[in-house]
DNA sequence: GCCAACGTTGGC
DNA sequence: GCCAACGTTGGC
Protein backbone atom coordinates (compact mmCIF):
# COMPACT_ATOMS: atom_id res chain seq x y z
CA UNK A 1 0.00 0.00 0.00
CA UNK A 2 1.28 3.60 -1.04
CA UNK A 3 0.22 6.74 -0.27
CA UNK A 4 0.02 9.83 -1.87
CA UNK A 5 -1.52 13.82 -1.56
CA UNK A 6 -3.34 15.48 -4.41
CA UNK A 7 -4.08 19.11 -4.84
CA UNK A 8 -7.03 20.89 -6.08
CA UNK A 9 -8.57 23.92 -5.58
CA UNK A 10 -12.19 23.79 -4.09
CA UNK A 11 -13.31 26.66 -6.20
CA UNK A 12 -12.49 24.20 -8.88
CA UNK A 13 -13.49 20.66 -7.12
CA UNK A 14 -13.67 20.06 -3.22
CA UNK A 15 -14.14 17.05 -0.85
CA UNK A 16 -17.37 17.94 -0.85
CA UNK A 17 -17.53 17.89 -4.43
CA UNK A 18 -15.63 14.48 -4.36
CA UNK A 19 -18.06 13.03 -1.45
CA UNK A 20 -21.38 13.92 -3.77
CA UNK A 21 -19.33 12.25 -6.72
CA UNK A 22 -18.46 8.94 -4.52
CA UNK A 23 -16.18 8.17 -7.92
CA UNK A 24 -14.17 11.05 -10.00
CA UNK A 25 -11.74 11.16 -12.82
CA UNK A 26 -8.75 13.18 -11.61
CA UNK A 27 -8.48 14.82 -14.95
CA UNK A 28 -5.98 17.69 -15.85
CA UNK A 29 -2.68 16.90 -14.68
CA UNK A 30 -0.02 18.46 -17.00
CA UNK A 31 3.15 17.86 -14.89
CA UNK A 32 5.24 14.81 -16.01
CA UNK A 33 6.23 14.43 -12.13
CA UNK A 34 3.03 14.64 -11.37
CA UNK A 35 1.92 12.27 -14.26
CA UNK A 36 4.74 9.97 -13.45
CA UNK A 37 3.45 9.09 -9.48
CA UNK A 38 -0.32 8.41 -10.88
CA UNK A 39 0.89 6.13 -12.83
CA UNK A 40 2.86 4.51 -9.95
CA UNK A 41 -0.51 3.85 -8.13
CA UNK A 42 -2.21 1.06 -7.06
CA UNK A 43 -5.91 0.30 -6.67
CA UNK A 44 -6.58 1.10 -3.20
CA UNK A 45 -3.80 3.57 -2.25
CA UNK A 46 -4.62 5.84 0.02
CA UNK A 47 -4.95 9.43 -0.92
CA UNK A 48 -4.97 13.21 1.33
CA UNK A 49 -7.02 15.41 -0.92
CA UNK A 50 -5.73 18.82 -0.21
CA UNK A 51 -7.23 22.26 -0.91
CA UNK A 52 -4.60 24.97 -2.07
CA UNK A 53 -5.33 28.50 -3.35
CA UNK A 54 -8.44 28.66 -1.38
CA UNK A 55 -9.35 30.65 1.98
CA UNK A 56 -8.70 27.61 3.73
CA UNK A 57 -5.61 25.40 2.81
CA UNK A 58 -5.07 22.21 4.19
CA UNK A 59 -5.77 18.63 3.79
CA UNK A 60 -9.25 18.88 4.26
CA UNK A 61 -10.18 14.41 3.50
CA UNK A 62 -9.05 11.62 2.30
CA UNK A 63 -9.70 9.08 -0.87
CA UNK A 64 -8.57 6.43 -2.14
CA UNK A 65 -7.55 5.06 -5.75
CA UNK A 66 -10.33 3.65 -7.26
CA UNK A 67 -8.67 2.71 -10.80
CA UNK A 68 -5.15 2.48 -12.06
CA UNK A 69 -3.68 4.98 -15.09
CA UNK A 70 -5.16 5.39 -17.95
CA UNK A 71 -5.50 7.96 -20.85
CA UNK A 72 -7.04 11.47 -19.91
CA UNK A 73 -9.85 11.81 -22.27
CA UNK A 74 -9.57 15.65 -21.91
CA UNK A 75 -6.08 15.94 -23.99
CA UNK A 76 -7.96 15.61 -27.15
CA UNK A 77 -11.12 17.61 -25.88
CA UNK A 78 -10.34 20.66 -28.20
CA UNK A 79 -13.00 22.18 -25.91
CA UNK A 80 -11.32 21.32 -22.68
CA UNK A 81 -9.15 23.85 -21.08
CA UNK A 82 -6.75 20.81 -20.57
CA UNK A 83 -6.56 20.10 -24.49
CA UNK A 84 -2.96 19.24 -25.96
CA UNK A 85 -2.63 19.73 -29.79
CA UNK A 86 0.69 18.03 -29.16
CA UNK A 87 -1.05 14.95 -27.46
CA UNK A 88 -2.62 11.97 -30.35
CA UNK A 89 -4.43 8.62 -29.50
CA UNK A 90 -2.01 6.67 -30.59
CA UNK A 91 0.84 7.85 -27.76
CA UNK A 92 -1.09 10.27 -25.56
CA UNK A 93 1.28 11.88 -22.93
CA UNK A 94 -1.09 12.17 -19.86
CA UNK A 95 -3.12 9.98 -17.97
CA UNK A 96 -4.61 10.02 -14.93
CA UNK A 97 -6.25 7.83 -12.06
CA UNK A 98 -10.29 7.48 -10.46
CA UNK A 99 -10.01 8.24 -6.99
CA UNK A 100 -13.21 7.01 -4.23
CA UNK A 101 -14.28 9.21 -1.48
CA UNK A 102 -13.15 7.74 1.87
CA UNK A 103 -13.91 10.52 4.52
CA UNK A 104 -14.23 14.40 4.87
CA UNK A 105 -11.89 15.49 7.83
CA UNK A 106 -14.19 16.83 10.90
CA UNK A 107 -11.58 19.58 10.93
CA UNK A 108 -9.11 20.89 8.22
CA UNK A 109 -5.61 19.72 8.83
CA UNK A 110 -4.19 23.37 8.01
CA UNK A 111 -1.18 24.32 6.33
CA UNK A 112 0.06 26.16 9.26
CA UNK A 113 -0.44 23.02 11.39
CA UNK A 114 1.27 20.34 8.97
CA UNK A 115 3.93 23.13 8.91
CA UNK A 116 3.86 23.33 12.85
CA UNK A 117 4.94 19.70 13.50
CA UNK A 118 8.63 18.56 13.47
CA UNK A 119 7.78 14.99 12.33
CA UNK A 120 6.90 16.30 9.19
CA UNK A 121 9.71 17.23 7.90
CA UNK A 122 10.60 15.86 4.53
CA UNK A 123 6.85 15.91 3.47
CA UNK A 124 7.49 17.28 -0.06
CA UNK A 125 4.82 19.46 0.21
CA UNK A 126 6.35 21.76 2.43
CA UNK A 127 9.57 21.47 0.74
CA UNK A 128 10.51 25.66 -0.55
CA UNK A 129 9.37 25.67 -4.49
CA UNK A 130 7.53 22.45 -4.71
CA UNK A 131 4.05 23.23 -6.47
CA UNK A 132 3.61 19.18 -7.76
CA UNK A 133 -0.14 18.49 -7.18
CA UNK A 134 0.83 14.90 -6.94
CA UNK A 135 3.31 13.72 -4.60
CA UNK A 136 4.07 10.54 -2.62
CA UNK A 137 3.58 10.59 1.46
CA UNK A 138 5.41 8.11 3.55
CA UNK A 139 3.69 5.59 5.43
CA UNK A 140 4.83 7.84 8.70
CA UNK A 141 3.80 10.84 7.81
CA UNK A 142 0.37 9.58 6.38
CA UNK A 143 -0.50 8.06 9.84
CA UNK A 144 0.13 11.19 11.48
CA UNK A 145 -1.43 13.58 9.57
CA UNK A 146 -4.59 11.40 9.93
CA UNK A 147 -3.86 11.67 13.41
CA UNK A 148 -4.04 15.31 13.31
CA UNK A 149 -7.08 15.13 11.22
CA UNK A 150 -8.71 13.30 14.60
CA UNK A 151 -6.66 15.24 17.20
CA UNK A 152 -6.26 18.51 15.43
C1' DG B 1 22.24 21.83 -26.18
C1' DC B 2 21.79 26.53 -24.28
C1' DC B 3 19.09 29.88 -22.26
C1' DA B 4 15.89 33.97 -22.40
C1' DA B 5 11.21 34.64 -22.40
C1' DC B 6 7.05 33.22 -21.07
C1' DG B 7 3.42 30.69 -18.45
C1' DT B 8 1.85 28.46 -14.19
C1' DT B 9 1.37 27.39 -9.32
C1' DG B 10 0.08 28.62 -5.00
C1' DG B 11 0.89 31.08 -0.59
C1' DC B 12 0.39 35.52 1.13
C1' DG C 1 -3.03 41.32 -6.93
C1' DC C 2 1.79 40.23 -6.07
C1' DC C 3 5.63 37.54 -6.80
C1' DA C 4 9.00 33.59 -5.95
C1' DA C 5 10.02 29.45 -7.81
C1' DC C 6 9.48 26.49 -11.03
C1' DG C 7 8.53 24.14 -15.83
C1' DT C 8 8.12 24.69 -20.82
C1' DT C 9 8.98 26.63 -25.29
C1' DG C 10 11.44 27.95 -29.13
C1' DG C 11 15.17 30.58 -31.48
C1' DC C 12 19.79 30.09 -32.24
Amino acid sequence: MNYWLMKSEPDVFSIDDLAKRRVEPWTGVRNYQARNFMKEMKLGDQVLFYHSSAEHIGVAGLMSVAREAYPDPTQFDKKSEYFDPKSTKDKPRWEMVDVQFVEKFKALVTLDQLRGEPKLTGLILLQKGTRLSVIPVSAEHFKLILKLSKHG
